[in-house]
DNA sequence: TACCAATAATGACATGAATCATTTTATTTA
DNA sequence: TAAATAAAATGATTCATGTCATTATTGGTA
């Protein structure tokens, strides 16, 4: 892995889901019998920040973020598609209130799963505990440099990261819909509306990028990786 | 718990080490048998970012701070007092080197776990699993309030927060010796050393605080409370 | 198709905080 | 105890980025 993790601010985590695989089919059917599968429409708040977490969040289609916010501003942590657990922190009782809102981007569906039966079946199944620490391990390190780079970068890298990871986690694809507003990207990438505004703008007219309505492509690939190594 | 950890960007934790009252007398004796003591002088490196994790490391005696760095710049991530449990995340043997530095703020002990050792126990221990769950959620929840203090603090607030930190948390009084320089204040509270002078300043200026040597005593709690809470 | 609301764009300006240069004060150590 | 080194302090200056005000554009819907 080396310090890799060091050089991009954006998080987005690779499918968890393949955990239930060390389940037993008794586990996997109390699970089942304890789960709601439930649709979200694009816009709509899959959980709040600070209400009781009774469930596990495990995605199952769409696209969703994670943010924190308090009386007037807003930090959004993360983005996820579909395979990802959300909520695994709350399995800590003592961390039994969501410390983030959760909501749709696109049109979503997800199952919740009964917190007290996903915590009692890791409390007896110590491979799916272990997969649960893995996952959270991951988290924890691209969390660590998120927070390095929005620490030590300025604006245009910490946009170019955001671009870059969109492209290349998310639509695994150099040209893609961008779904995020000018006010959602700053608030992934940590900055003014306005600045995002003028700094897409200016990965426009220096060729970097191109805009075609919502569709973004990206052209120059080398230097846009290099800005976002801090450029 | 609620949303208090939105407000304070200073990340102390709690002794950990409980969680080895959930093994077994033999798995207690293979861990005693497969860790090394060793006592490290103040300045020295107990784990170089970047290098094969191949120990757990249980703080026994002593202050620390576990910071990254880049070739020029560097962020403390914390500060962490005996009891604690140092490179987790390596569990994930996809982390397998350490992602982050960890260096003795004063004379310090430690155990080294053998981390084959440690992860064979949890992987089938699953009560001891799941409370390196909780660490690693408390961790993560707090990492997520400093993460949110830092974009959304400015200067003032944060370098409150740090000195009611490590009031509150390290030292457990409201005088206490100060161990770190301007230099290390600053890298914690994510500032240059210029302006954690101009500001420490202004806090005894103002009657917030008082510094004889390296003796700090914290004279008006409330108001400093006030700014870290962003005034 | 016209209206309204949300989003995007742009320029002027303010400001928090970094950087740089220099001086003063502590702390090591030869 | 002096010399050397590191840490702290201070002022001047620069710079990135936020804020505010205004206009343009887009998209949804009455």
């Amino acid at each position: 892995m080396g310090n890799n993790f060091l050089h991009n601010s954006c998080t987005v985590s690779l499918p968890q889901t393949q955990c239930f695989d060390l389940l037993s089919a008794e586990e996997m059917q109390e699970i089942e019998e304890n789960l709601v599968e439930v649709s979200y429409k694009k816009g709509e708040t899959i959980a709040k920040q600070g209400s009781f977490a009774a469930y596990i969040i495990c995605l199952s289609k769409g696209l969703v973020r994670i943010y924190i916010e308090n009386f007037k501003e807003t930090l959004i942590l993360k983005i996820l598609s579909s395979g990802n657990l959300i909520g695994l922190p709350s399995l800590y009782e003592e961390n039994s209130v969501f410390p983030y809102s959760v909501i749709a981007y696109e049109d979503s569906s997800a199952k919740l799963i009964d917190i007290n039966v996903f915590r009692k079946i890791v409390k007896n199944n110590a491979k799916f505990a272990f997969k649960i620490i893995e996952i959270l391990s991951a988290n924890t390190i691209q969390l660590y440099g998120r927070f390095f780079c929005f620490e030590k970068k300025q604006s245009y890298g910490r946009l170019a990261d955001i671009i870059l990871c969109l492209s290349g986690f998310i639509y695994k694809s150099k040209k893609f819909e961008l779904l995020l507003s000018r006010k959602e990207l700053a608030e992934l990438a940590g900055m003014s509306t306005e600045s995002v505004i003028r700094i897409m703008k200016k990965f426009k007219d220096e060729g970097l990028i191109s805009e075609n309505g919502k569709t973004v492509k990206i052209i120059n690939y080398d230097l846009l990786s290099k800005i976002s190594q801090h450029g």
